[in-house]
DNA sequence: CTTGGAAAGTCAACAAGCCTGACGTATTTT
DNA sequence: AAAATACGTCAGGCTTGTTGACTTTCCAAG
């Protein structure tokens, strides 16, 4: 953070400045994403499956078609997934009970068992990396992530956030 | 960022904020490649075509085993993308003046003019969430990214911010 | 009460993009 | 001359995504 990056608000905005931005991004997304690929590969799973299991245990019940609007896949492309981890013992799909067109979505033990550990490896990278970077960049980070998601993930994100059915 | 978050400087680290972290990166990225993915489609190239452009872009005569080294994949994959992208006239490939194994990529006008392209529309995206975040939340930002990237990464993104070859 | 549309979910077939393994060629190093 | 390096390619496979066509369920308008 050297001389003429910082000081002037608009200033810092040059294409340089944006470039760097955006590969950080890319390297930093592959640094968090490792942990729990590593964890998954030589089994059947992969990082869709991790997926589906983290938003399945931050909601538990959550609809087929919510969690398709939160992963921005095709139910098509879902469904795959789904059938897996359902067949294999780790998600139960129960027919909702005002719709029952719908189904709700929980994880089994066996699937919180798998979901604890690919989520507490990946937990441990971020840990890591707020902890070298200190509490106030964990803040500017976070605002930065907010302000770059899409309009409609913002709102997802914020009824997540708030413990949102 | 109310009561109990902030404060302390450990206490903050609980599961649930790191949960929200890792769902923040998720869909931040996804808003990070929505621009320039919604450019390609359509297009005969994919985001892997995106990031060779990139990086060549980048760095001018870049050589082949440095972008297999930057991208993290196999050279059969790169090559395919590589093969679509010299064919079509986007990407220049010369041997090696000091090494003749070798071989240095160039863009050639057409390609220069996509990459351009593609670049504007996620700078665009990228600059917008800058200016709503601020700078202090900017560098924040970037001091998380970098301590989040495997450690070779965060080597290889030193070398291209120094402009190196 | 029926009928027709919308919503939720499933099955089938296919494409993109990544992977491993094996091999070939040119060049450089030992 | 032999070994190592850099690059390219063929063959085959996996994961994750796509579209299209279908069933079941629900609800509302006639």
């Amino acid at each position: 953070m050297s001389d003429t990056q910082l000081g002037d608000n608009l200033l810092f905005l040059t294409d340089e400045q944006l470039r760097q931005g955006i590969e950080a991004m890319f390297f930093a997304y592959r640094g968090f994403t490792a942990a729990p690929d590593q964890l998954l590969e030589g089994t059947e799973y992969g990082r869709a499956h991790h997926r589906a299991l983290h938003f399945i245990a931050r909601v538990p019940g959550m609809k087929v078609s919510r969690l398709l609007t939160i992963l921005g896949v095709t139910k098509q492309s879902l469904n795959r997934v789904l059938r897996s981890l359902i067949d294999d013992g780790l998600v139960e799909s129960r027919v909702g009970l005002a719709d029952k067109r719908e189904r709700n979505l929980y994880l089994t033990e066996k699937g919180s068992a798998l979901e604890a550990e690919l989520s507490e490896s990946q937990r441990k990278w971020v840990r890591s990396a707020y902890r070298k970077a200190g509490p106030e960049a964990v803040a500017g980070f976070r605002q930065v992530l907010e302000a770059m998601m899409d309009g409609e993930m913002r709102r997802v994100y914020g009824t997540l956030r708030d413990g949102g059915t």
